[in-house]
RNA sequence: GGGCGAUUGGCGGAAUGGCAGACGCGCAUGACUUAGGAUCAUGUGGGUAACCGUAGAGGUUCAAGUCCUCUAUCGCCCA
């Protein structure tokens, strides 16, 4: 046997396929093709700058889907953009007074050209979309045109993280234990201001309907949604208070008002001014100041000492009318509900708590057994109801519904659903976003851009990036003034930017024409390729990013523009990437900013992006964790030197080509192991197109069962000379099947020995292999003598005899008849081919 | 606190209720070598053994990693 030393050297091979896949164009989606369309999509990255292993993960698990199914007949669409507003590029601008399109610009060639494409992905770049771009940002603004045209965009006060040294706003991740991201000594504010939100909550029954419509999404993030949309049913109870003032309160446990006690406004509650008695004021405004200060996280902590201070005043319970203290406090929020809720401690946690520490009375009105008792925590239980006047003795949740009626036949009470979910807040005060197309005229008021004038595009000279003072766009003099659309007056633009998860949550639409200057997509178009047929990306995002597109996608169905209800009909959400962080001590997510980050371009370069792919599918499906390690990443690397060698080996020697005829079995029965070897081959055939094609793409057997062929061949090979003609045969029949089998894990080592072996260029267009089923036929099986459920013995035996054969076969075996011994057969158990269970006393 | 999920060799992980540990990493031994951190081959849960082993304790079953109950630990989401 000699061995030829040709050296594997994947930095040439994988830079020779990847133009070569470019110059040939194979990757491109053809519109309206005659095959079946599949939608492969993966969510597309913000431009930081530099991608580690961890993020190499995700593109790797959608590439491999999509040349799969390329190789199964379908016509694909795999496409990649970038989601490239954001605030990093505003910062870089700040500390280092790059523009921020400038640096964007810059990672994305760098990501694209050296990273992405250097991972051997089989991207349609002709539909890439950059979402900072006015050819992209023209149709963001558009979109939110018709949003606003459809009473689904509008303004309203509502709190922002304000740093009172930086004069400006900050997002919730520039708010770090309640200071400043830049400045640690500066608590944040809560300040009011006008801003932008989309109406989300119009469909978030939809929403939650349409959940169930989502069998291709894992169990969890729809558990995750559900809970984020948080429908509750309930009821509207009207307290009143001094003479006419109506104080609604909602409550999911009407059954428990004959218990409140007192009533708890949020400290922003309209009404509060107007509730305070006199001599209370200075402590309330007090009050509502400190509130001011803390986030909603902070403030609904359930570890938070309570606080609160009463106002003075007193309501009136409707259904008994005793009369209640009011108070503030900040575990009550303005945006759920109605902003104020009654205080019921014996029957709500929080409620008992509040009450405990400012000796509040706690009646009891539900009890497991009926009677009352003294309670050291509040009860929340079902039972029967107890000093509820006409409602004893009920069962509570009947007297939710009594109650309920009894309260809306006298005119005090109303059944009501709230849900979790709020309008979306679109405004960010940001330079580096997308412009939100409203004119504010003295005269006219708020007039949207008028379409035609699309794109409003982000002024790019003469701006300054300081960091504080507000948006650098309220500076920018000569695009701030405009002519009012309507009258022509002097006027100004709005300065907001919109939130990035706005981008994103149509741009997957966008793919489908990407390159429409009159449109943000062909109404045909966007109906063939959508909805997308599988999406793969972190569970990061399994509540906004995924129900913001789903609002979009509904709503955009009811602006006429798609003919769809869902936007993705299957969803994989891989685990995250773990490296040890010596910061941290611990295993944790692979990050910059943890320090355990393995970088792309040395290992490409030293292992190629092959071996980088094969290891990150090997070590766990797709949906758990991965710890990256570079030792098994070697393991992988050496799996394919093993192919390589393989191949150098039989081609000297065994006349390899490409076979792909099925070899009839007679031909394979007088040579040893060779007809195991056939059979092996199959069945990795078999295998590896179940485990691919499975829903939960269980790559790391599919890669197993290949390295068991891989082994099989060398087995095989050992010490062997010379091949005779039907030996070369099975040898090409399995080299040729695990070349195909691999492409799509490995797509260049697989292109290049496909093309050294003699084959049409592409592999990546040869059809998917299908296993001979004969070869897999066997009239031999293992059969398990167990003894009381502990396996005793394994024999081969023939395939198809019946039970009382089976029978006969395990108690006739020595191994048997030695523990019979002296004890009493009690049963047997036989499952036909496969084990005989003998319980003996 | 509530909901969901996880827990299998030294490590990552395999196992339609039917032979636990496929495959890989690591380790060990041998071969080839001036050499090996290359390669090829063999072995590798524990125990001298009978046997014991899938976080722990119960249960269902002829048979449990897998199903049920409780407990512990970890993770995620919501509070």
């Amino acid at each position: 046997m000699i061995l030829l030393f040709v050296i594997y050297k994947p930095k040439e091979i994988e830079y020779k396929w990847q133009e070569e896949w470019e110059k040939t164009s194979i990757h491109k989606a053809v519109d309206f093709d005659k095959k079946p369309k599949y939608y492969s999509l993966v969510m597309f990255p913000y431009p930081s700058g530099d991608l580690h292993m961890g993020h190499m993960r995700v593109y790797t698990i959608s590439d491999v889907i999509s040349r799969h199914r390329r190789m199964l007949g379908f016509n694909v669409l795999n496409p990649m953009g970038f989601d490239a507003f954001g605030l990093p590029a505003e910062n870089a601008a700040i500390e280092r007074q790059v523009p921020p399109h400038q640096w964007t610009k810059k990672n994305i060639e760098y990501m694209k050209n050296q990273q992405l494409k250097r991972l051997g992905t089989s991207y349609d770049w002709n539909r890439e979309v950059i979402s900072c771009n006015a050819d992209y940002y023209r149709w963001t603004q558009w979109l939110f045109l018709q949003f606003y045209k459809h009473n689904l965009a509008y303004q309203k006060d509502a709190p922002v993280n304000w740093c009172p040294q930086c004069q400006t706003v900050l997002a919730n991740e520039q708010v770090e234990d309640g200071k400043c991201w830049r400045h640690d000594d500066t608590p944040v504010e809560r300040k009011m201001m006008r801003q932008w939100f989309l109406k989300i909550t119009r469909y978030a029954e939809e929403l939650l309907n349409d959940l169930e419509k989502l069998n291709g999404w894992p169990e969890r993030v729809k558990l995750m949604q559900k809970n984020w949309i948080g429908k509750s049913e309930g009821a509207e109870i009207i307290f009143t208070a001094g003479h006419s003032l109506q104080i609604p309160v909602y409550t999911t446990r009407p059954d428990t008002v004959y218990g409140a006690t007192f009533l708890v406004l949020a400290p922003e509650h309209p009404l509060v001014t107007e509730l305070t008695a006199n001599e209370n004021k200075e402590k309330v405004q007090a009050y509502i100041k400190q509130t001011s200060l803390l986030t909603e996280i902070e403030r609904l902590s359930e570890n938070k000492e309570k606080t609160g201070t009463p106002l003075g005043t007193f309501a009136l319970n409707p259904f008994n009318n005793q009369k209640i203290p009011i108070w503030i406090s900040d575990y009550t929020l303005l945006e759920y509900g109605t902003g104020a809720v009654m205080g019921v401690p014996a029957h709500d946690e929080r409620d008992f708590v509040f009450a405990k520490k400012f000796n509040l009375e706690i009646k009891q009105v539900v009890s497991p057994d009926g009677l009352g008792r003294e309670l050291s925590h509040a009860y929340i239980g079902s039972g029967i109801m107890i000093n509820s006047d006409i409602f004893d003795g009920l069962n509570n949740e009947d007297g939710k519904k009594k109650i309920a009626e009894y309260g809306s036949k006298n005119g005090f009470c109303k059944k009501k659903i709230t849900y979790r979910l709020r309008d979306w807040l679109i405004s960010r005060q940001r330079y580096w976003g997308c412009p939100i197309p409203i004119i504010y005229c003295d005269k006219c008021g708020v007039v949207p851009v008028n379409e035609k004038e699309l794109p409003i595009k982000l002024p790019e000279t003469n701006i300054e990036f300081t960091g504080s003072g507000g948006s650098p766009l309220l500076k920018a003099k000569e695009w701030l003034n405009v002519k009012c659309p309507k009258c022509s007056e002097e006027a100004r633009r709005e300065t907001d930017t919109m939130d990035t998860f706005i981008c994103s949550s149509y741009y997957y639409l966008r793919y489908s024409d990407a390159g429409n200057d009159k449109a943000v997509f062909d109404k045909e178009k966007v109906n063939y390729w959508l909805p997308v047929d599988q999406y793969v990306g972190g569970v990061e995002h399994a509540i906004l990013h995924l129900l913001y597109s789903r609002f979009f996608t509904k709503a955009l169905r009811d602006f006429g523009l798609l003919n769809f209800d869902e936007p993705f009909t299957n969803l994989l959400s891989q685990g995250m990437v773990t490296m040890f962080s010596s910061k941290e001590g611990k295993i944790t997510k692979m990050s910059k900013s943890k320090g355990n980050v393995v970088g792309t371009i040395d290992f490409f370069d030293k292992y190629g992006a092959d071996a980088a792919r094969l290891f990150i599918l090997f070590a766990a499906p797709p949906e758990q964790e991965i710890e990256w390690s570079t030792q098994g990443a070697i393991g992988q690397y050496r799996f394919i030197e093993r192919i390589w060698r393989l191949f150098f080996n039989l081609k000297e020697n065994a006349n390899l080509t490409i076979y792909e005829r099925f070899i009839p079995l007679e031909t394979l029965h007088a040579i040893l192991l060779l007809e195991d070897l056939y059979k092996t081959a199959n069945y990795t055939i078999k295998s590896v197109s179940e485990d691919i094609s499975s829903e939960k793409y269980i790559f790391n057997t599919a890669i197993a069962r290949m390295t068991e062929l891989v082994n099989a061949m060398y087995k095989f090979i050992l010490n062997k000379e010379s091949y005779s003609d039907v030996e070369s045969k099975v040898l090409s029949f399995s080299f040729t099947n695990l070349l195909k089998l691999l492409a799509p894990l490995a797509p260049h080592i697989t292109e290049e020995l496909w093309s050294k072996l003699g084959g049409h260029y592409s592999v990546h267009e040869q059809k998917w292999p299908e296993y001979d089923k004969e070869a897999l036929v066997t009239d031999k099986i293992e059969l398990v003598i167990q003894m009381g459920g502990k396996k005793i013995d394994v024999l081969t035996t023939k395939k198809g005899q019946s039970q009382k054969e089976l029978e006969k076969i395990a108690l006739e075996q020595e191994k048997v008849k030695a523990r019979m011994d002296g004890k009493e057969l009690i049963k047997i158990v036989i499952v036909p081919d496969k084990i005989v269970n003998i319980v003996v006393k």
